[in-house]
DNA sequence: TCATTAAGCCAC
DNA sequence: AAACGTGGCTTAATGA
């Protein structure tokens, strides 16, 4: 059964049930209690609903505050935006509002504006208010409903129905679980975290000025110069390399790596702090943790290739250093489960090649693979390396380096596998779409690069065949990272699932952290061994949910720790 | 003064 | 070893 649901943002709302195809309708209720109705609809026995709304981050957060959470959705917004990049329609507007005009032949409203980060500060209203894009006077119920039922038809029609309703089902939970995410937040200890960096940079100084540590480096770094340089301009540190009869290209870490001077080391550390302190110091510190919580802001869906993106917090790029400071609460501890070497086992997957499948089959790829890269031992660690590049080569479109002689190795060792990827990288040169195994579709080229590919001999020959190249490199990666992160999402919504099953009361073994292949769970002890069962039920799940029968594996790194660090 | 761009580095 | 994909975020530099 699904339930298209319009809340009036002061607490109550309309409802209507809706067959799943969208085609019986039945009476719509009207309620002055939303929570509640939803929290009924919920625990009542029976299959559980699928809630259908405009926009999963509009509507959901005011139910999660107030403890009512769902199984499953239906995200018209996240599926508009799916259907339309299907059929290379990239970019235009998604919201409800939108796809109602477009179904009606009325001019199509832009998306309003995405709303900023609230950081730490939680959000002022409990009930956030109408952004509808609909016509004022609109039946906002009835449009939901028309809408619903003509996405349903607009997936039946697709060449593989079944895998883009499985497509829209996990973008859709995706997004279910980092709006529950944002509100449970991933416990961090903020005096760890000041120990952290008061051990790296010294105390924490007062506004405006550098700590300590950063302070005395920019001074060796000035003095090794033998003049006063600006560490953190990059222009500076040109002149001042040339000065001393080092003159480079740029200033990054390891090409200035590579230079015999003194400066060198003063000047790598300093970068390395001036890192940390600007981007996890203690401002963010102060702005993104409250109350033993870091709450990050996902945006499910925000990355072409379906990856996750956050806005502020920068949660997806959380450095190692820093990850001393997420803790479990006493009593609790943290199971997490990393798919090591995903991208290769997608890849060994979905091409169907049977020699990469059957090094996938095992835990560690890279050094099964080495033996085709002259390994002679199974432990011999250089074999592994060069196999990794080879993969990784073969994956990102890397051509230069040590890269080639590798590519023809993986090519003749794995040809299907290569074929697969080489065939993707062919279609974006031609300005032609890709997609992941669901279904998930790569935006097109430009116009300018179309312009510029059509080439009318005037253009700038070198320059159109780089963007060529970059847009095959684009596409080539595309349709294995795209995949890897639908995997993730089905995982990610299996553990979801079950979580939720195995809640003993409200508030227990949450998700609390997702990061690309990663999950964190924050559970108490005593249902650590739970999670690790249910995490590994989970893989299996995704692993036939994609891809059937295959030989290919997908192990999970699985830890139980107290502090992320240790995972 | 404020907005935008470039360079650089963090994560996967 | 160092021109290889997706991003976010910060500072310096540039421009209105």
């Amino acid at each position: 059964m699904r339930i298209a649901v319009v809340p009036d943002f002061e607490g109550g709302g309309r409802l209507q049930e809706i067959s799943s195809d969208g085609g019986s309708v039945g009476p719509v209720r009207e309620v002055a209690d939303l929570v509640g109705t939803v929290a009924d609809y919920e625990r009542a026995s029976g299959p559980a609903p699928r809630w259908v709304w405009a926009a999963t981050d509009e509507v959901y957060p005011p139910l999660v505050e107030r403890a009512s959470r769902v199984g499953r959705c239906h995200d018209i917004g996240l599926v508009e935006t799916l259907l339309l990049g299907y059929h290379g329609r990239f970019g235009e507007a998604r919201s409800l509002g939108a796809a109602w005009a477009r179904l009606r032949g009325l001019e199509v409203p832009p998306d309003p504006p995405t709303r900023s980060g609230t950081g730490a500060e939680p959000p002022l209203a409990l009930f956030s208010v109408d952004r509808s894009t609909l016509p004022s006077g609109t039946d906002q119920l009835d449009a939901l409903v028309q809408v619903h039922a003509d996405q349903q038809r607009r997936i039946g029609r697709l060449p593989e129905p079944e895998k883009f309703a499985l497509l829209a089902a996990v973008e859709s939970a995706g997004a279910l679980a980092a709006v529950e995410m944002a509100h449970d937040g991933v416990p961090w200890r903020a005096e760890v975290h000041d120990e952290v960096l008061t051990a790296q940079l010294g105390p924490r100084p007062v506004r405006g000025v550098r700590p300590r540590v950063l302070a005395e480096l920019a001074r060796a770094v000035g003095e090794a110069f033998g003049r006063e340089v600006n560490p953190d301009s990059p222009a500076q540190l040109l002149k001042a390399f040339a000065a001393i009869g080092h003159p480079v290209a740029s200033t990054r870490s390891w090409e200035i790596g590579r230079i015999d001077h003194p400066v060198v080391p003063l000047l790598l550390r300093y970068k390395e702090l001036a890192r940390l302190y600007s981007a996890n110091g203690w401002t963010w510190l102060d702005a993104w943790v409250r109350q033993g919580r870091f709450r990050p802001d996902y945006v499910a869906g925000g990355v072409v290739s379906g990856r996750w993106a956050t806005r502020g917090g920068g949660a997806l790029q959380i450095p190692k250093i820093v990850r001393r400071a997420v803790c479990a609460d006493p009593g609790w501890t943290l199971v997490t489960a990393d798919a090591g070497q995903l991208e290769p086992r997608i890849l060994a997957a979905v091409s169907g090649d049977r020699a990469l499948a059957a090094a996938a089959g095992s835990e560690d790829l890279y050094a099964r693979l080495g033996a085709v890269f002259g390994a002679r031992t199974v432990g011999d660690e250089a074999g592994r390396q060069r196999a990794k590049i080879g993969m990784l080569s073969a994956m990102y479109g890397q051509t230069g380096g040590d890269a080639a002689p590798l590519l023809r190795t993986m090519r003749q060792a794995f040809p299907r596998a290569l074929d697969y990827v080489d065939a993707a990288a062919r279609q974006g040169e031609q300005g032609r779409l890709v997609r992941s195994w669901l279904g998930r579709t790569c935006p097109p080229p430009s116009p300018a690069w179309r312009r510029a590919v059509a080439g009318d001999g005037g253009e700038d020959d070198a320059a159109t065949r780089r963007s060529v190249r970059d847009r095959g490199r684009f596409t080539r990666n595309f349709v294995v990272q795209a995949t890897a992160a639908e995997w993730a999402l089905v995982f990610l919504a299996g553990v979801r699932r079950r979580l939720a099953a195995a809640a003993r009361n409200d508030g227990e073994a949450q998700l609390v952290f997702f990061q690309h292949d990663e999950l964190v769970l924050h559970a108490p002890v005593s249902m650590a061994g739970e999670c690790v069962e249910l995490l590994k039920e989970a893989e299996a799940e995704t692993r036939s949910l994609l891809f059937g029968k295959t030989e290919v594996r997908f192990p999970l790194d699985i830890a139980v720790v107290e502090c992320y660090a240790d995972a």
